[in-house]
DNA sequence: GTCTATAATTCGATAGAC
DNA sequence: GTCTATCGAATTATAGAC
């Protein structure tokens, strides 16, 4: 029934997404959060402890795959992309997918993080399209995030020119064709 | 003829490219620069002023794109691979892009330094491959970009295990192909 | 050329008044 | 619940002895 505190707590949360989106961890400070919140500095500290903690929070997110056995095998790729710019278009979501993959860039507890999201949601989708092979599977999905994380490192992270302006309509097509192939294309030699 | 002072430099400078490249440029301190190069922390300032000019020292290197007219077009996208997994394996050359990767993902100036680096180096090898129009050459350029860089970020930074276990030889034909469709592949549609 | 000592900031975190 | 005041630690950078 505290709601002046729930209201505090989310401003503060609010405010700690877009700055640690914006500086990354280290260079985002207590101070400038509390002082977009508009609260005081202490105020960060009584409600979430620490500084880590208080980034924990911030992006704690489900990533949400899509369900890929709704999805017709052959449109998969495309499918995929369009899923993947559109959450990093959506409000609190691109923010917190911004952060961590700025942060993962130079932090290892949470680039730890990104290969568990990477082997619990993405490694399954490469499983059930390359039947059973475990070891394609995962080299499937392996390329599909090089793929994947490198179209928003360039679009939203790096903002080179040309990958920022692209169209929704044109990254689905042109790097949804490469997603399709590396999860469903034929594979032109064994592993070398 | 200071051969003291200039082998105390170079020792700053290696010093520095590992401590930037394993830390970051924020974590890293001159403090731990100078005791791995074991000497006093005020040589540091000394010689290069300030971190963010032994920063910039430690990052100034030249990319060496391979010779594009050398290489069949047919050839281009698996050519290109191989150089830019090569230039990674390299010594100083892997610290240094290590960092400017790093650096560039929670850094607005190096950011800049990257795109400068993407409009001199990979601009024009796809110009030369589009045949004069400059929007598709860019755009050819800027899905280049995310292919490599996202490679490089999964492979090295984020280091998600089949990314980084992949071979050489898998890296050049599985990523080769699809840069090779991104530079002379047949466009399905005009851009959207 | 090299090192000691320290200035000047900045930040996370704490104690306690109201 | 909120704010004032401050501690303690870490950092870049400087001044000056040797």
């Amino acid at each position: 029934m505290t709601t002046r505190s729930d209201a505090t707590r989310a401003a503060i949360l609010r405010a700690a997404r877009v700055r640690f989106a914006e500086d990354g961890y280290q260079r985002a400070t207590i101070r400038a959060i509390a002082a977009d919140a508009a609260i005081d500095p202490s105020m960060v500290m009584r409600y979430y402890g620490s500084k880590e903690r208080l980034f924990a929070a911030a992006v704690d997110i489900d990533l949400r795959m899509p369900d890929v056995s709704a999805i017709p095998p052959e449109r998969i790729g495309p499918e995929l992309v369009r899923h993947w710019v559109s959450r990093w278009e959506e409000d609190p979501a691109g923010d917190v997918l911004l952060t961590l993959l700025r942060s993962a860039a130079t932090d290892e507890t949470v680039a730890e993080r990104v290969r568990a999201v990477f082997q619990e949601q993405i490694v399954p989708i490469a499983r059930r399209l390359s039947g059973g092979a475990e070891a394609e599977a995962h080299e499937r999905a392996g390329l599909l995030a090089t793929q994947m994380l490198g179209l928003a490192l360039c679009r939203h992270i790096l903002r080179i020119p040309p990958v920022a302006a692209m169209t929704t309509e044109t990254v689905v097509e042109r790097v949804g064709a490469t997603v399709q192939r590396y999860l469903t294309g034929a594979r032109e030699q064994p592993d070398g």
